[in-house]
DNA sequence: CTCATGGTTCGATCTGTACCGAACCATCGC
DNA sequence: GCGATGGTTCGGTACAGATCGAACCATGAG
């Protein structure tokens, strides 16, 4: 009983703008400095300090000490799902400026979400998994586990799904997330297929595409 | 890019802890008149009708009217979703008062969870099918899927996952949400093996929990 | 040691908004 | 028609918190 004031309390905390930039910007997985997370939140630098303190002591940011700089990152992957979840909401209620036309066409075809690959190529994915009767309802069959296993992706760390799907920004159709979504990403940039670009972007060489292409068969 | 202040609008409008206590007294799928939700909230009629007013143009909530009175409820599951994913994230960050004691046991037992069953009993189900290997990772095996179907409980709409876990408030395990969960619950009220009670306490007698604990094994 | 840079703390300002009481509108029962 | 009940609108108050500049601490470079 009388949940709600505390989650009143996060969501307070989340639903902030400069607050919201700096997290979205944190869903890439990557650690920023507080200068860095300033920027992206276009606040300076005391404002910005004021609302890390106060995401940091809720819990929700995490901090690692390096020389005269200090890191942030997301807490774990809770943070970024709950966001997430706000995201779709915001997608479905058209609170959300349609901004997901040709602008940053790189952002569109790969990019991070927080762990995991998303965009066209991410998509891409799903779907033949889904075409393939790999999965049902958003949930892996036994062909499909036994198909992914093949290609190296085993069980994830028991604590997290080891498939969900997760609701694609861009493409408005759903992409692989949890552990198998981690694993797909760091596989990409483990064999060298793609890396990291500006921001969320995740670039794919010529040759990296076809070589992740011919591994999921697409 | 710049996604961020959209879902700002929305999390602040979670982030208020009067309209908190209606949106998670919502949960439970029903529809609330606007006197009911200022109750639960605690504030007085104008103020509750301007918050219930912001929230619909927002799209959180839908609106019926009947007579003089107007029915308020989620606007969709997804609501919900976000609400359980700010829950499991206050839970997480300790931002939450303890209060799983023995306050209100019933609710503990069995209550509902927008559409689907959770408490004590739920989490036994979900237990019982990961320890069976029905379920690895959170996600359903085929022979899950197909001990399921034995028991009447088949595909789901296709538009959600049929399976989701789902962190239980009180017991901190999961239990089963999604399209499945939502069949477990309709089917014990259908059954009468359960009905609801005050507030999100589903009322089991004690035929219908032993029925109900024999279709799942328990 | 000295300076520059990254970060925090402190006051002060100022906007946004939650809240209530009172007045007003709408619907039902009579 | 009349009162009673459910909701909304309006005006005013009051409190929270977002923001900035300036001063202050900490670390690394030279």
């Amino acid at each position: 009983m009388r949940e709600g004031p505390y989650i009143a309390e996060i969501a307070a905390l989340i639903g902030d703008p400069a607050r919201t930039n700096m997290l979205t910007a944190l869903m890439d997985g990557r650690a920023l400095t507080v200068s860095e997370l300033a920027h992206v939140a276009g606040i300076t630098l005391p404002t910005a300090s004021g609302h890390i303190a106060r995401m940091e002591t809720a819990g929700l940011l995490a901090a690692e000490k390096q020389g005269r700089h200090r890191y942030l990152r997301l807490s774990g992957p809770d943070v970024a799902t709950a966001l997430e979840a706000l995201m779709e909401l915001a997608q479905r209620t058209g609170a959300v400026r349609l901004r997901t036309g040709p602008r940053d066409p790189a952002l569109r075809e790969a990019r991070v979400c927080y762990d995991h690959l998303a965009g066209a190529r991410a998509v891409a994915v799903a779907a033949k998994l889904a075409d393939a009767g790999m999965m049902v309802d958003h949930g892996l069959t036994d062909a499909g586990r036994a198909w992914l296993a093949d290609r190296g992706f085993v069980r994830g760390d028991g604590r997290r799904p080891f498939c969900r799907t997760c609701l694609d920004w861009s493409e408005r159709r759903h992409h692989l997330g949890g552990a198998l979504g981690a694993q797909i990403l760091s596989r990409a940039l483990d064999e060298g297929w793609a890396r990291r670009g500006e921001g969320r972007v995740i670039d794919f060489g010529q040759r990296g595409a076809a070589a992740f292409d011919r591994l999921f068969g697409l």
